[in-house]
DNA sequence: TTAAAAATATGATATTTATCAGTAAATTGT
DNA sequence: ACAATTTACTGATAAATATCATATTTTTAA
């Protein structure tokens, strides 16, 4: 396992590859690595961060507990994200979890070396801000969708979303299996009714399932449904 | 009207403040105002921006259209909002529409001025970076607002937000005028069934109405129906 | 391995919200 | 000032979604 920032493949992916050799090495003699299991939290909502944590590997749900106890998951961030980020800039608590969907390896970066950076090097500042600049994009994108699509719609974006990004296993279902309850607060709907939705799409074609896996079998009718057809 | 940027007091509201003398000069040099009328556009979902445009007077929607027709709105945008920022940042056609909800008043910065400062002045950079995480933040909020939260509730909460953002008359209306129609698009929700909300909180007490005009009769009992009390 | 706990599944029902239809009021342009 | 147009409102109904109850399957831990 390589542990030197420098040599570290998952820099590609993320806002650090702005940043020099010097502050690099830096962030690198910072940093520590962290393991976490399942299911277990990174941090919570209302946590004052003193860093931020870049994911190498595992997929972490980014989520925030509304009144009535249910969780809203509003981000799914795998290898080569950066966690905190915004906190840390903004100098602010979270304002939402980070908990672990899969078994995870974490680097946690003290923000000293982020702090400093963002001061000194406007290349690294304009890497991150346009990262949040997608991100905040992204955010829009999400306000519409749930305000204007149905349940049954956002359900099927969901599903196209997690092949997308996460992929496929050598059998054809979605790489990343997430459980019932996750589908309901990604797509922010009751469980059952989430449940219901996979029953219907398993009768018409469009999924297939095992056990909690979920295969997408039938990709052009479940665009055609995102589109309203 | 004071013409020149250095001297412009809606400056000190964005991050238009961390400019150094010189840059700030040559984005005065630079800059048009225009005047829009309520109900026009300043710019349209997929349009490629030349810029950005910094809100001087007056009230802007920023919204999306969605496959039914209908507009969802992110973010009321007001004085000393500068509109446009992401998509210049991240060189992408808009997402959202920019529409007068008022008469406005707003300075058309080209984009050269901002993106030569972005690269040159670690500061500013740092300073658009900072809104942005905040514009995230409360992205996020909506989002989690929309899915968990009633029709009524959002209802009431778009009110408080109205009052706290924009103020009262001296009536004791809200200062800011929204249709039913872009109330409902605010809340995301139909049109009627805002006007009937509209009706029930009038019955009950909460709000008053004139003509379209609202105004908050009872804010804690709105804030405790947010709650969900 | 097996009992207990948790997750998944399904039916019945209640609640919320949207849609359609139509009327009343307000605004606009002439 | 007035007809035309838009906006606001209300009722009836339909559709979507949540909730509650309960059964079944899967996972967990002793």
């Amino acid at each position: 396992m390589e542990s030197r920032c420098e040599n570290c493949i998952i820099r590609q992916f993320n806002s650090l590859r702005a940043m020099s050799k010097e502050e690099l090495k830096k962030v690198s003699d910072s940093k520590t690595t962290k393991t976490i299991k399942k299911g277990e939290p990174i941090f919570e909502e209302g946590d004052k961060l003193n860093g931020v944590y870049c994911v190498r590997n595992g997929i972490s749900k980014l989520s925030k507990l509304s009144a009535n106890g249910k969780d809203q998951i509003v981000k799914l961030a795998s290898k080569g994200e950066v966690l905190g980020q915004r906190s840390v800039i903004s100098q602010e608590s979270t304002n939402l979890s980070a908990i672990a969907v899969d078994d995870m390896e974490v680097c946690f970066i003290p923000k000293e070396s982020i702090t400093n950076t963002l001061q000194k090097n406007p290349n690294f500042t304009l890497e991150v801000l346009r990262h949040m600049a997608h991100d905040l994009k992204e955010a829009d994108d999400v306000i519409v969708n749930i305000s204007q699509k149905t349940v049954k719609q956002r359900m099927a974006e969901a599903f196209l979303y997690l092949k997308n990004n996460f992929g496929e296993d050598a059998d054809g279902f979605l790489a990343l299996t997430l459980s019932r309850e996750d589908i309901s607060n990604v797509v922010g709907t009751a469980t059952e009714s989430a449940i219901r939705i996979i029953s219907e799409f398993k009768k018409k074609g469009l999924i297939h399932t095992s056990g909690k896996k979920i295969g997408i079998k039938d990709e052009r009718k479940l665009l055609e449904m995102v589109e309203g057809f």
